[in-house]
DNA sequence: CGTTCTTATTTGTCCGTATAAATGGATTAA
DNA sequence: TTAATCCATTTATACGGACAAATAAGAACG
């Protein structure tokens, strides 16, 4: 019969949620200040708790108030916050290669950090680490797309020995063999002329422009646990990153 | 007295979510299967359906399942899909650069896009913009920082005539004057040979080494309407992002 | 004046119940 | 066979009540 005209009439606890939402826009509750107790709201709107704390719930995933015991409702925002957002569901999505891309180890080996090494990897100087350098490839017969070295601690040297090594980020290897999880992960990105070290392998000169990244993960107690740096010659690599406006950033 | 040794009893929900979680994982309900009802759990954890729906919300909440009306509750992950969120309170975060550093104009005016600008600003050719060219510093002896062209749309080119102009970020600018919101934002880095254009007024030789970053903001319907592109020799500008693992990203 | 204790307030957790709305499958009708 | 209808199931919404835990403010104490 009806074309479902879809009436959309709101649930009381979003019609609540919505006039409330109004209310702090329009500055009635300031930051700072407490918005009415559950019991005056349920007197206010005549309803009860369980559609009042509904109500109150989406205020709180919104941002815009925080609750607690013996307190009351805190406004900490007057618009939900608008965030621009970059997420991604692995680290190595982040990290923007292909799946067709794999690494060739060229060696490993121990190290000890000595006082430039220390500033590159933001670590102390004399840090014992396990080194895997290697080069990134599409294909062996196309020119390389960089230098990567792998710096992991020295009790996660054990991953050069996995079959997927040259496939599979060292980070995500190192989470299925030791546990070891990042909670935490940096990024830099800077210009430099190519060492001389990686010049020949890379197949450009040295001292000609090379891109630099590199990534530090973090795993619990904010201990660095592995250090990548990639050097990548001129046309060969870009970093390239969306970021979508967000109110709330969704799985 | 006593240290507070923090009992951590967990509230019934809780454990009822953990447990539920645990059972996920180790595959006792594979994705796309369904939970046990509501009236289920209830009888199976002797306990009430509001807990029951407590614990089925931070299963919901963590992305392992969708619950729909007259079907149940879907599997849809065994896993909490881990997400590392970069996010910034405003694009301007996201350009790195300190309060300190400003852009002093070097020209401006009106250009169309040929083939070459066309790439590299990812527009259609013979597009028509407003560019404005200017070299960023932190102080006036200082080496500058970079060399930055924005490229606007030709409606926006009143932004130069702002007080803030070297100051704020256009793309703020043109929010404030224009009302043009930014949707979506991109951002790409590479590796060049400074181009003699610049090179110059950026006190370094033609060909050295250079950061260049693109970043292009689109409004409603995708329109691009800025593009900017900062060039940067060696050693004065480093990217830096940092990303947290997050399952719900929060303000 | 400062400290400890008490108390009222407020949200967190948990129980019971009822009705509405959406879904999928079975049933019926064309 | 196909389309429409009915129905049992399941979650969504909403009501009622109770006690626990955290907080802030006042009271009592030194």
């Amino acid at each position: 019969m009806s074309d479902k005209p879809r009436e959309r009439k709101l649930s009381r606890y979003r019609d609540i949620a919505t006039r409330l939402q109004k209310e702090i826009r329009l500055g009635k509750y300031p930051v700072g200040d407490l918005l009415p107790t559950e019991t005056e709201l349920m007197a206010h709107y005549s309803t009860s708790r369980q559609t009042v704390r509904e109500a109150l719930r989406i205020l709180m995933d919104q941002g815009l108030i925080v609750r607690r015991v013996g307190l009351g409702s805190v406004i900490i925002a007057t618009e939900p916050p608008v965030l621009f957002t970059h997420s991604v569901k692995s680290l190595s999505e982040w990290l923007r290669y292909s799946n067709e891309t794999y690494r060739d180890v060229v060696r490993s080996g121990e190290i000890v950090a000595d006082r430039d090494l220390a500033a590159l990897l933001k670590c102390e100087p004399g840090k014992q680490w396990f080194l895997i350098e290697s080069i990134r490839r599409v294909d062996q017969f196309a020119a390389p797309l960089g230098w990567t070295e792998i710096y992991v601690l020295r009790k996660f040297a054990g991953v050069v020995k996995r079959s997927d090594h040259g496939r599979a980020p060292v980070h995500e290897q190192i989470a299925k063999m030791f546990g070891q999880t990042t909670e935490y992960a940096q990024m830099e990105i800077f210009v430099r002329k190519m060492p001389a070290a990686f010049a020949k392998a890379l197949q450009v000169e040295a001292g000609s422009p090379a891109l630099t990244v590199v990534r530090r993960y973090y795993g619990l107690k904010e201990e660095l646990f592995e250090v990548t740096v990639t050097t990548h010659p001129e046309g060969r690599y870009t970093y390239s990153m969306d970021m979508q406006r967000s109110l709330r950033p969704r799985v």
